[in-house]
RNA sequence: GGUGGGGUACCGAAGCGGUCAAACGGAGCAGACUGUAAAUCUGCCGGCUUAUGCCUUCGGAGGUUCGAAUCCUCCCCCCACCA
């Protein structure tokens, strides 16, 4: 246990915990203590891979949790390489999907991995991390490889996978190309010579399948660390931007910090969890605290978030705008603004027009039910009347409880 | 290729000649209640510079009719079964 040469990493037992700590699955962990036994041995480092489809350009803090935990191998001193997964974004990965995703352009994706990268290094240290893409192996494959590698599954194992499954039983289509795409993620980690794979409880059949074909291949299997999913803010469903229930990891820090109070209270432990950044003694502290005072707690953890991607500056000024809007009713320093003139023939604008103008309302025909509801407030004041020309002058227009407008209404001239 | 079943608003899903801007559910928005919680209750949930009015929607294009989401014709797309 004690030899020289693991020196550099520490003992098996310490970094075990600090893998296990949140995750779902470790599949299986007895290899997975072999092989950290082995790289202390030899002094070189597991090779640590996570795929990510570079579809959708925002990260949010769901797909953070296995980021995050990356990060935690780097801090161990292991070979983090993050796959780009360019070639099978051509694809779309069905994982957990109910529809068929459409396939990306290649000019897209690359604007998509600018963006990418930026928000990945917010957690991860680049120095450390390996970027690749799938498409520097995936694109040599012949028509040959294709079948070697597709021979070695039954159209009934794919099928058993529940998302396809229950596409299937719907009548929902399956392409061709995504049925190839667990083969394909599996086959990235065969390039790699991986050790391990990262990935979301909905990517465990395609983990699962790298550990066979690598089989296939000679190679000894890689372990599979699957994270469990972050319910989002909704308390319901999975954190997912087409759900708009998410936390981004690049998105308003006040924004944020906002989203973050909004999560139902039994969300809590779950999100203390896989998303602050408390563990050991602290994270079991928070947890019980959060029983007996929720909104501390709360607050505490949206600063925590807001403060890990933005700093602890940024986090510190999201919150005393929440306080400001949301306990003390009133409007934020700054407010999104918006100028418009006059109607020329009456000298005055229509506040529902001035609504729909400025974004507060998707049209006008929305900015009357909104006043219908008493939803709308010119400098505090609700109004209600559907008729009210505005002079020209500064106002402040609101809706609802949290959205704000500077209105400046300009004058004929 | 054959047979059958479908394409309705953000999503799901009714409607099957007028009373349909289109039931119902979900999502969303707003109001009440609150800790901006959640849950609950209520209202709204095509558009129009100003509205008990006008305009555009029910896969697409034509047609029948005083009148069509609803009937007819052709076309496009999806699904299942059979081959």
């Amino acid at each position: 246990m004690n030899s020289p040469k693991a020196a550099g990493f520490a003992p098996i037992e310490e970094q075990l915990e600090r893998i296990r700590a949140g995750a779902a699955e470790l599949i299986p962990e007895e290899e997975l203590a072999a092989k950290l036994a082995r790289s202390r041995e030899t002094g070189v480092p597991l090779v640590i891979k996570q795929g990510f489809d570079p579809t959708r350009p925002d990260l949010h803090i769901g797909h953070a949790v296995s980021i995050r935990k990356l990060r935690t191998f780097q801090e161990l001193g292991h070979r983090v390489v993050f796959v780009i997964g360019d070639f099978t974004a051509r694809v779309g990965d069905p994982s957990g999907q109910s529809d068929t995703r459409p396939m990306l352009g290649e000019v897209e994706i690359e604007r998509n991995l600018v963006t990418y990268r930026e928000q990945v290094f917010r957690i991860l240290d680049p120095e450390q991390t390996e970027l690749r893409r799938n498409g520097e192996w995936l694109g040599k494959l012949d028509l040959a490889d294709l079948l070697r590698l597709t021979s070695q599954f039954t159209v009934a194992r794919m099928l058993e996978r529940d998302d396809f499954k229950q596409r299937y039983e719907e009548e929902r289509p399956i392409t061709f190309a995504e049925f190839l795409y667990p083969m394909m993620q599996a086959y990235d980690s065969v390039a790699l010579a991986a050790d391990v794979e990262l990935g979301g409880s909905d990517q465990k059949f395609n983990l699962l399948l790298g550990r066979t074909l690598q089989r296939q291949a000679g190679q000894e299997p890689q372990v599979c660390l699957i994270m469990p999913l972050l319910r989002g803010t909704d308390g319901e469903r999975k954190m997912s931007k087409s759900y708009d229930n998410y936390v981004g990891l690049a998105m308003e820090p006040a924004e944020a910090f906002g989203r973050v109070m909004s999560i139902p209270d039994a969300l809590l432990e779950e999100w203390l969890r896989l998303a602050s950044t408390a563990k050991g003694e602290e994270l079991t502290a928070r947890i019980a605290q959060a029983e007996s005072d929720p909104l501390g707690v709360k607050r505490w953890l949206a600063g925590d978030i807001v403060g890990c991607y933005h700093g602890a500056e940024a986090a510190e000024a999201a919150r005393e705008v929440f306080d400001r809007v949301h306990r003390e009713r009133r409007a934020p320093e700054d407010v999104a603004s918006a100028a418009l003139p006059v109607d020329e023939e009456s000298g005055t604008l229509w506040i529902g027009y001035a609504l729909a103008r400025s974004g507060l309302a998707a049209s006008t025909s929305e900015a009357r039910r909104l006043l219908a509801q008493g939803a709308v407030r010119l400098d505090e004041e609700v109004v209600t009347d559907a008729e009210v020309q505005l002079e020209p002058g500064a106002y402040l227009l609101q809706k609802g409880k949290r959205s704000f407008v500077r209105l400046e209404v300009l004058g004929r001239h």
